[in-house]
Order: structure tokens, then sequence, then C-alpha cells
DNA sequence: TTATGAATTTAGACATGCCTAAAATAAAGA
DNA sequence: TCTTTATTTTAGGCATGTCTAAATTCATAA
């Protein structure tokens, strides 16, 4: 069973928005994050619920199987071995390689894609430290250190909350600090273990000991 | 002006159905070449019409504009450069390539293609021996030999002949030595100088100096 | 010059993937 | 429970690119 180019970009988009929750996906979260109207994934989610890679109650948004994750997991691994050649090998830096990626990872090739990892000497991680899938669907997750223990001009990127209630997340998304943002330890004060952070190469911002240890970061 | 990829395909097609001749090319032979109906074709030279990459005349057949040679030797450029890196690089056989790259060569990019070019060092052919387009559309011909003037052990490609009388052609159509096929010089016999071909890497063949200098070889 | 046959084009269908507008459904509040 | 509102689906249309079958055009040979 092949599945066309929109089959695999629904696919992934529909394997993203079901990270971390078990909840259905909705229809309008789809369309948002395809940048489509929620009339078109109807359409799709009816095709690719015919192809089993998605159960798909009507009305009640969409699960992804074990079949469906399967598949998006090659998608993203393809996605994220192109990343990383064009990176290393073609000198891209890593805010520019997201588009290019995207056409790429739908070349049909198994064998270009095993040629691929070899040559690229099976990196586990892509340039913006997200962790590429082995050829099973099996990722290793990259080891996550709270951000007061990072040390000065390490760098790395947000990717959870230890204290996920709604006071922290809204601090947070005040001061810029989301889930993803790329961040560097500007400098930390011996007397409190206070933070000075950089995110996303561009703002500063200043955090207490106890703010920082509720913040997991994986290094890059 | 964006072309999709069946439309990159078509012009290609007829690019290389004009190459050579002068003469339109027939709805028929592009039909064979693309692997559809005439009725697709005729569908589709309207569409090329439009967009002035082909000169269109009803029931006459087309010619190729200035504008779609530089298109077409644009997707060209592209697959022959994906072509090397597939085989430099990635250790594909030199016939193993073509389906691969018939899909990396609609990857849109410019600075992907720039940068390629670059870290395959500015090759000038291809594994077959084909010349790569430069970024204006030039071609670097390859300097023909006649295959009496090869030595023991070298390599090419028989790409033309000098003779090209009917009984000449059907000769070589019989032992197999047609245009494009890959040679190497097994043996020449220093008495008569006739020589022991290798042919597509499994048919041997001797013939005498006179029919060989009659061959025109690119080597490799 | 006209008829015949080959090449080509047109007409009408179908699949994919998108859209807008309208209808149907679910969920939440009165 | 009933009604309102937001979400979701369906209906119908459009563009691309394919097909078969029918109509048209060209060129050749009687």
């Amino acid at each position: 069973m092949t599945m066309t180019t929109a089959e695999e970009n629904y696919l992934k988009a529909i394997y993203h928005l079901s990270e971390g929750g078990t909840k259905s996906v909705s229809t309008n979260d789809i369309a948002a994050e395809m940048k489509t109207k929620p009339a078109s994934v109807s359409d799709m989610l009816r095709k690719l619920g015919d192809k089993e890679v998605i159960e798909y109650r009507k009305y009640y948004g969409v699960n992804i199987t074990e079949e469906g994750k399967k598949r998006a997991l090659q998608t993203i691994r393809k996605h994220r071995l192109w990343e990383v050649f064009l990176v290393d090998k073609l000198q891209f830096a890593w805010d520019e390689v997201h588009e290019v990626a995207e056409e790429l990872e739908h070349i049909q090739s198994p064998l270009l894609i095993q040629r691929l990892d070899a040559y690229l000497n099976y990196p586990k991680f892509d340039p913006h430290g997200d962790p590429i899938p082995d050829e099973f669907g099996d990722v290793r997750a990259r080891p996550r250190v709270a951000l007061n223990e990072m040390e000065i001009d390490q760098t790395g990127q947000i990717v959870a909350v230890k204290d996920s209630s709604a006071a922290f997340l809204r601090y947070l998304d005040k001061v810029g600090a989301y889930i993803g943002a790329r961040i560097k330890v500007l400098d930390k004060v011996e007397f409190d273990g206070s933070l000075e952070i950089l995110v996303d190469q561009k703002k500063t911002l200043f955090m207490s000991k106890d703010v920082a240890a509720n913040i997991l970061v994986i290094q890059s």
C-alpha cells in the first residue's frame, strides 16, 4: 500500500498532534496544522481511515493506529536524515533546512535512505536536536537535564516542564520560554543560582534557580 | 512561472526527442517516450504551448523554444548532479541511479543544487558519461575518439558512427554494439590492429581495425 | 481528385486534492 | 429538555493529469 505525498503529510501532522496526549485529534486542529480548511481534512480522514493508518469516527476526531505510527515515523526519519545531510554536508544553517527536507522526505527509495544513513554515520539526532527514529521506528530519547543544572555557554532546547500548573505555564508563555524554544545559558549567579538565558538567539531573560529547576532541556 | 513535475517530465522528453534533428517532435513519439496515450499528450502540449516553452501547431508536432530548452537543461542538470551524488557518495552502481534521480530532479531549491554542485566538486559528466549543463544551460561536449585509438583496459561509451550506411548499422546491431553501449577494450592485436571488446560488461566481441575506426566513443 | 488510413485532437469520465456554502451533529447552557 | 453555538461533514465545483471512444485532420495512393 503506497501513500501519496499529501497523505504522508497529513499522517505526519496527525502523529505530531497525537504526541504526548492520548486524546483524539480534532479536524480543526489538523486543518490549522496543515493550513487547509476543515472540509479538506474531512475528505482526507476518510481516505486515511480506509487505509487503516488512522481510526476515524465521524465527529469524534481521529487516533493514529500502530501501522500509521510506523509510517509516520518512517517519514520523520527521512526528514531528519535529510536535515543532517543538508547541515553536515551542504553547509546549510539549521534554520534553513526545513522546507527542503519537507520535499526530500517524500522520495521513495529504501536503499537511498539506508545508504544516506550510513553515509551520515548513523546519526541519532537532527540539527534541531530531535531524535531520528531507526528503521523500525524506535527512537532514542535524548537525556533531559533541568535548566538550572546547565553550565554557562551551553545550549539546548526546552522540551518539557516538571510543574505544569497553569500559573507556571502562563509565566513561561509571558517571558517567551515556550516548549521548543532554543536557549543558551549566558550567565549563572553564584550567590543564588539564578540564570541569564538567551532565547531563540534574540531575547535575554533572567530566572530564579527555582524556576529553572522546573524546566527540562535537551542539550545540543 | 513554475512548472509541475509532470510538465517538467514532458518538457525533458521533448528536449531529448529534439536532440540532433531540427524536425518537430510528434505526439505519438512523445506518448511512447512518456508511456502515456496520445490523447494525454495533446492535453499537455496545449498547456506547455500556453506557457511558451514549446511552439505547438495542432497536427504538426512541436518544437521546443529557447526558454523551454533552458528549463529542460536545468532539469537535466539536476538529474545528472544527483546521479553523481548517488554514485560517488552513496555507492550506488551506475545502472541503479536513474529511477531515484528521476524523483530527486524535481526538488525545488536553487540553493540546494548550487551547494550540491560545489560539494561534488563541480563535476562535468555524470556516471553514464553524459555532460552536466552548467547553471546557464551550457554543456561541455566530451571529446570523442575513434574506438581503434583506445588502449587496452580503457572504457567508454559508443556515441556515434562515422559511416552510417544501413549495412554498417545492421552489422553493429547484429553484434550488439548499439549507440549508448558501454565498452571496454580487452585486447588489441599488434599485427592487424584488430580489437577484442567487452560490451555492457557481459558480451565480448572481435572487430577489425577498419570497423573500430568507424565507431566514435567518449571515454570514461 | 478523391478515398482511405494513420495520426491527432476533442469529448466525456475518473481520481486526487483543494475550495466555498450549506447541512448535520455534538456539546454546553438556560 | 430545549436551544444555541461551535465543530464537522456533505454537496458541488475547480484544477491537474490520466484514460477510452469518437471525431477530425493530414497525407498518401489509386
